[in-house]
DNA sequence: TCTGGGGTCCTAGGACCC
DNA sequence: TCTGGGGTCCTAGGACCC
């Protein structure tokens, strides 16, 4: 038996829980550089204000109904996240944080227990102890927990939790539940299914399964099965290592200077080189692309991407930077006007495994391997700094925000990580 | 004028190995 | 005249997730 928990309406019910005031009011939470809507309140979606929405089409509407809007506060959701998961861990221990916002709970050896009970007391302790509202369904299948979950978030007589056992159950469930808002259906498959006539979930369950698998291959086959009941995929206890990590963004203006482009470029490849030392692992690829607008006409489109491997698995911030600045040069095409670049590392391995030694060194690196270990005690203590000062406290001097800046003009404080934040605040 | 960011998995085809 | 079987790795493209 799995639980599914998942967060009402996250980043509007993070701004909430430290303003209360907006209780009373519709909130959204804007993506990067403000752009589209990314989250909204049960108020915000009553006035039909749709998901992924640009900002600036519906800024009217926002107005009119005096909807409360936040820049993305990333600092704050990810740390509201954290001790979501850990008050779920407390109750179950068989935990698999599936996303910033849910978790599935593996809830087998709770089965003498009232399931609806413990999820009410789930439920009850997750709002106690963080202030966020959340909605449980449990079911035999990831699958089905997730029907579940979406029952007892669209119909208020579940009170918030809702249970599928009996064959009935299910069923039932699955007559309510369209194909596109089933787990793993995505907008083209869906398309495909209402064309062959399978339109609710129960549709799917018995459509016949070589047709499935021929169209939907095996990820769709699973999904069948899942709603028939048969688990096939199990929790995942310990999350694997990233595959690949990217960093990118959307810039607040135009950048036509290469030298802009430069600091941006560089202040990914440092992230990615942070993010990669959080993971303890290195990597063998690097990925930089440049874009201008996607909504430019298609004379004044570029789109621009370079892989190239590095000369050695790393994840030394200098030598992500130079690799990253020797792309963009080969990239860079004069009189664009650049809005968006970003990082992407791949071919990552643990650390651990790696040893100059015992893996095939480059021909063409210009260091000798023990040089490294320098550039990583560099590192360390960069990032010890950085985590007791904040991040950004120290940082290469290549990396510099002040010409692509994203907006952020409705960022609220961050809580629950900075002292300041809560003093100005005060 | 203004339009997000960060991931995963699967398939098919080509190049290569013994 | 007759010309196999069993693999791996890489890439591009397409689908999906939150």
């Amino acid at each position: 038996m799995f639980a599914l928990v998942d967060c009402n309406n996250f980043y509007a019910s993070c701004e909430r829980v430290f303003n209360p005031a907006l209780r009373l009011r519709p909130v959204v939470v804007l993506s990067n550089n403000d752009g589209c809507i990314i989250a909204r309140s049960e108020e915000a979606k009553a006035l039909g204000i749709q998901m992924g929405m640009p900002e600036f089409k519906c800024r009217p509407l926002l107005k009119k109904h005096e909807v409360a809007v936040f820049s993305t506060n990333f600092a704050l959701y990810g740390d509201m996240s954290t001790r979501v998961m850990m008050t779920l861990a407390d109750l179950v221990p068989e935990i698999e944080v599936y996303s910033i916002d849910e978790a599935f709970l593996d809830m087998t050896s709770f089965a003498r227990f009232d399931l609806t009970e413990y999820a009410r007391l789930i439920r009850r302790r997750v709002r106690q102890h963080t202030g966020i509202p959340v909605c449980v369904g449990m079911a035999p299948t990831k699958t089905l927990a997730k029907v579940a979950n979406r029952l007892a978030k669209k119909n208020p007589h579940y009170q918030g939790v809702c249970l599928l056992r009996s064959n009935a159950e299910i069923q039932a469930a699955l007559e309510r539940t369209r194909v596109e808002d089933i787990w793993g259906i995505g907008r083209q498959w869906s398309k495909l299914l209402q064309a062959k006539r399978i339109e609710s979930a129960a549709d799917l369950a018995v459509a016949p399964a070589a047709w499935v698998r021929k169209h939907l291959h095996i990820v769709g086959a699973r999904i069948q099965a899942e709603l028939n009941g048969k688990s096939c995929l199990p929790m995942e206890l310990v999350r694997p290592a990233k595959q690949s990590i990217c960093t990118s963004r959307s810039f607040g203006r135009s950048v036509t200077l290469q030298e802009e482009l430069q600091e941006a470029v560089a202040t990914f490849a440092g992230k990615c080189a942070v993010k990669l030392r959080k993971e303890n692992s290195l990597a063998s690829l690097m990925t930089v692309f440049i874009a201008t607008s996607p909504f430019n006409d298609s004379s004044e489109r570029y789109w621009g991407t370079r892989t190239a491997s590095l000369p050695c698995p790393t994840n030394d911030s200098l030598a992500m930077l130079k690799a990253a600045q020797t792309m963009l040069d080969a990239l860079f095409r004069a009189g664009m006007s650049y809005k968006k670049a970003g990082v992407i590392v791949s071919g990552i391995v643990p650390k651990g495994a790696y040893s100059p030694y015992s893996t095939t060194l480059s021909l063409f690196a210009e260091e000798d391997p023990a040089s490294n270990e320098q550039e990583s005690k560099i590192m360390q203590v960069m990032d010890a700094i950085n985590q007791r000062y904040g991040s950004g406290a120290v940082r290469l001097a290549a990396e510099n925000s002040e010409s692509w800046k994203p907006h952020q003009e409705r960022l609220s404080a961050r809580y629950t990580t900075r002292w300041n934040d809560i003093i100005e605040v005060n």
